[in-house]
DNA sequence: GGGGTGGTTCGAAAATCTTCGTACCCCGGT
DNA sequence: ACCGGGGTACGAAGATTTTCGAACCACCCC
């Protein structure tokens, strides 16, 4: 019998967790690729994460911890998927606000002064 | 001749920085309780963060290298001011949301399932 | 001018995070 | 039934973060 992952419930993540979570580069893109695809999910596979696959089931736990994606087991293979309504409710605006501010243009230069 | 901290400029600080500056509570805290004060400016000794004077002080850089707060000499004493226009400037909307997060109602219970 | 207060910096020690290899599991195809 | 692809768990090594004490500095006040 499959090993069933555990996935916290959203009120037993912190914003420590989550901060924590989004610190790091490749993480912060994969919650941006689900939360750009219409489907919030996506397979691992597709995910554009570096490192050996050990590192990348790390990366995969990491983000579930801080209660930011699902893994689902696909027969072969498995997919993560954004726990948007549930975040949302947990942590309203925050990923509006991190999506916002990961497609904006890189940065302007400084207004004049 | 006073030392002159480090304050990096806003666009040589990066969305990682911010959020592994965030992912610690007690500096989440200071930058909150800026932020909520008028004048975005509070003296050292009135931020509530835990551990020595060295402690302190090791965080009080690394908010000011993730720009989040300047660090200013008041004769005896020293003041951290929120950098509150620079960072809405280069990463719009970051501080409304935490500040949003962070006095809101702890977390109403989740809806049942 | 000497002391006290409030700070910084520099190690060093402890804790935590990141990466990887290895062992193992499950599923699907041949 | 076996093999290969995709994944997890565990342990160890390496890197980074956190905390502290000690040394030192600047300012204010008596």
């Amino acid at each position: 019998m499959p090993v069933q992952m555990h996935h916290p419930s959203l009120d037993e993540v912190s914003l420590s967790d989550v901060f924590a979570a989004l610190s790091d580069e490749h993480r912060r893109g994969v919650v941006v690729a689900l939360a750009v695809d219409p489907t919030r999910e996506l397979p691992c596979t597709a995910l554009t994460v570096p490192g050996t696959k050990s590192t990348r089931s790390y990366h995969w736990k990491v983000l579930r911890e801080a209660g930011l994606v699902v893994q689902r087991n696909t027969g072969t293979g498995m997919t993560l998927r954004l726990r948007e309504p549930e975040f949302e409710h947990r942590f309203p605006g925050f990923l509006a606000t991190l999506l916002h501010l990961e497609t904006q243009p890189p940065t302007e230069p400084e207004a004049p002064r």
